[in-house]
DNA sequence: CAGGATCCGCCACGATACTG
DNA sequence: CAGTATCGTGGCGGATCCTG
């Protein structure tokens, strides 16, 4: 309401969590996040960056996932482009999910996370479990 | 790659979906993308991105944040040593949130994930919703 | 082989009320 | 102001069975 607090900058038209992008995007920013933050998203993505794998492959490929849950991460990032899938009319049937090129581009995001992760590892698991060493 | 395809098939000891990290970070990666993947961290973290902020600023730089979260999300980014937390034995009462070192590395990689989600932001919003334009 | 369909437990998250 | 305590819920994800 009231317009007129045109000086006080806070909340507004401010930047809000916005410090990281344009209000507009924020929803879309949280569809990524939401997507990114998937248990297995990542994880079928990093397994499908040496090349296209079926779908058997895939199960063995990301450890503890379910077949529910592979079938649904697949449609999703199908759906979102980062990945094909390839099926083979033949019998036994035969699938072949690849990213794309767009899927290899956010690979290449989600290794500098973990390459983070990786170098940060112990800092924060010092912190984590007694910060004390 | 796997072409030498040795008698003992991959999936054992195999990287699995090491093909991101060595098995022996797998659930530590896991604990990472758990909290990035949270629904308000990376928030969170953008919003301390300009500076030191107060709880009550936080409520308001993170729209649709509740109490409960903004506490509980603050602990936990504490606990890894990702931001700082500050009191001040005033009345009224003041706390200020910081970002620490291992903080402001991780908005590092955060932002080129917001940068690569806003770049790509139609190309995916295309193959969601019919990419038929 | 590559999935669909179904049932269900769990807990992340929100809303509300209260406090130092 | 900066939290804590409690309750209720949605839906994420696992397990299991079924099919083309």
């Amino acid at each position: 309401m009231k317009a007129t607090a045109a000086h006080e900058t806070t909340a507004a038209h401010l930047p809000g969590l916005c410090s990281l992008a344009p209000v507009e995007h924020q929803d879309f920013i949280r569809q990524i996040l939401d997507r990114v933050g998937d248990k297995w998203s990542l994880f079928v993505i990093g397994a499908l960056q040496d090349g296209q794998l079926r779908y058997t492959d895939l199960q063995r490929a990301v450890p503890g996932i379910s077949q529910r849950m592979l079938t649904l991460t697949l449609r999703q990032l199908q759906q979102d482009g980062l990945i094909t899938r390839t099926a083979y009319a033949e019998v036994p049937p035969r699938v072949e999910y690849a990213l794309t090129r767009l899927g290899t581009s956010l690979l290449t995001i989600v290794h500098s996370l973990i390459g983070w992760a990786a170098a940060h590892h112990d800092e924060i698991r010092e912190h984590r479990y007694g910060a004390d060493v």
